[in-house]
DNA sequence: CTGTTAGCGCATTCAA
DNA sequence: TTGAATGCGCTAACAG
């Protein structure tokens, strides 16, 4: 039934040289080698169709070729798209990519994180929220702990964000510049999560600057009251000045957009409408959607090259903490283009 | 540096037994130990954070408790959801999922199964175009190989997907019955995946049913050009008849809203909107957006259950190919009610 | 109830 | 330029 796996040994035989050689001529050290031999081997292995069992060589080198990637939800596009540059970047070089989702929920990440210990993973990267850093702390000390999309301590691994301070900082600095008389800024439960928290800082701040009073609205996901009191709050106010509406990320803008939508939309002149995020559906949006485009599958590229020098150089857990900050783009649209016909911006600042 | 790995042995040393009691304790055959020498391990494993080598066990044992989910394209909902459902079933079970993107070229599928051959995957879960059935063919000699998503015939694996032709059907129905009296169907090149040829006939044939002149528009993905000439015939019709725009998917329901959204929309009076498949940002169509529910998550849910199923009785390879037809649910929604005012509804099948 | 031992397939000394 | 022998960490006979 299951054919039998041909191993190096079936090789070595079939081409009346040892196992060495064979071991050798998988890895590339040809120069111990006669032509000859290479080139007989090279037949011997394209007839017999032979590849070199990847555990047998991960047990022997301690290393499996393969890297976790722990995110929250794979749902989220900012996940699917860091796992997709990483596996971009990382398959070509022979690397596998296993992905794991924890949900959010610390039980499951350190539940993986254990699974994988016993994996020899070569090196992990996370998008974690912050329950399990010991573990990580420890782990890093054989393999590289990448920390990704938010912001953590962690004395010996590097951390790969974006500066989300600056970037909603900049965005609402743009509402308000436009004209926009107050900005209204949706987002979740500010909690211990580096992404959320600055995100609503730089908002406060630019609020601040331009002497605005802030208007921060907590929704819950999935919970549609939440979203259209949000608008009803702003329609007791949209009256008299425009008024921006800025999202958090683009899943509560998601959500309460249908709300929106109902009420004073399509219409910039009234309503701005902005998110943080580049959703994948952008283009859904009409007028098109002013947005923070995070530079995901820069993050992904860049972790990726990372994580192949370091194997190639042999791992060694790092000193300190490195943080490496990826800058975020402003894409200005249609959605907050505030056009009071007289030529003018009314930056008042 | 880097931490000493604690190892089998270690763990037996320290609790003063053999490897092989260890070993016992490992795979949970606990009846042949004495109930001390059981709790002695469990705590000196506990004090060591000792996890056992997957690698080894796997080197042993010929498997490597993974499994390879090898999809199109990582941003299609369809492969998200396929790869969520699958971890889902899979990682509690103690199984790592690989993904790996071939982006539906050939040359690229045909890596990744070179690559996993020699990791000792214990199962494919592949959505392939098809290109490389041989080497499939091969390779379910050891392991199970699961097709989804696409029709094909290899004669030792399992095939599950949906019924496309019977849901296009429906669809298509649904909207004659409902009173278009036209429905253009945008699909891009029909090839030979059997997803898009089934999905297309499955419209052809509703609509000779319907005798109904079928209108199929042919449209290429990233293409405006094409999309827009699509509503450009369409207005040509509109005239006359209301008409429904009915999507093969809803990729291209998303790249043609745009365009149809600026000329007849929202209006299901004059036009509907349906599309298969049932996108993520659904919610964001309004009037609400009238859809074919493909049941990716029931088919992971399933695969996962037959993998596990098969990793319990021990793989063989199966006399004949199994395939396995998970229904479409078609969401009937506002995006394609008729009102015509007299409460009829005019079904001229 | 417990231990000894022989590989799993490969990479790597050390010799030749 | 090549090979024999050892062991990576674990499991499974086979003994006791």
């Amino acid at each position: 039934m299951t054919a039998k796996r041909i191993t190096i040994q079936d090789v070595a035989r079939e081409a009346n040289v040892s196992v060495t050689t064979i071991s050798r001529f998988l890895n590339a050290r040809y120069e111990a080698m006669s032509q000859e031999t290479k080139k007989r081997i090279e037949q011997v292995i394209e007839e017999l169709d032979y590849h070199p069992n990847a555990l047998a060589q991960g047990l022997k080198g301690n290393r499996s070729r393969m890297i976790a990637v722990i995110v929250v939800k794979l749902s989220y596009p900012f996940c699917v798209s860091l796992i997709r540059s990483l596996s971009n970047a990382l398959t070509p070089e022979g690397y596998n990519v296993i992905v794991c989702e924890t949900e959010g929920d610390p039980k499951r990440e350190a539940h993986v994180l254990k699974t994988l210990l016993g994996q020899q993973i070569d090196a992990i990267v996370i998008q974690t929220n912050g329950d399990n850093l010991t573990e990580l702390e420890t782990i890093s000390k054989s393999v590289p702990v990448i920390l990704v999309d938010r912001k953590f301590k962690l004395p010996h691994a590097t951390n790969v964000l974006t500066d989300n301070y600056e970037a909603s900082m900049k965005m609402t600095n743009h509402l308000y510049a436009e004209g926009y008389q107050n900005v209204f800024y949706v987002t979740e439960t500010p909690n211990a999560i580096s992404t959320r928290s600055e995100r609503l800082q730089g908002y406060l701040d630019s609020s601040s600057r331009y002497h605005r009073t802030p208007h921060v609205e907590i929704v819950k996901r999935g919970d549609d009251v939440s979203m259209q009191s949000v608008v009803e709050r702003i329609k007791e106010n949209i009256s008299k000045r425009p008024i921006a509406l800025y999202t958090a990320n683009a899943l509560i803008f998601h959500e309460i957009y249908p709300h929106v939508q109902q009420i004073d939309w399509p219409s910039p002149e009234k309503l701005g409408l902005a998110t943080f995020d580049e959703p994948d559906w952008i283009k859904l949006i009409s007028p098109s959607l002013t947005c923070v485009r995070q530079p995901v599958p820069e993050m992904g590229a860049w972790v990726a090259n990372l994580l192949l020098q370091q194997f190639k150089d042999g791992y060694e857990q790092p000193d300190e903490a490195h943080l490496k900050i990826i800058p975020s783009e402003l894409i200005k649209s249609e959605s907050t283009r505030l056009d009071r016909g007289d030529g003018t911006v009314s930056d008042t600042l």
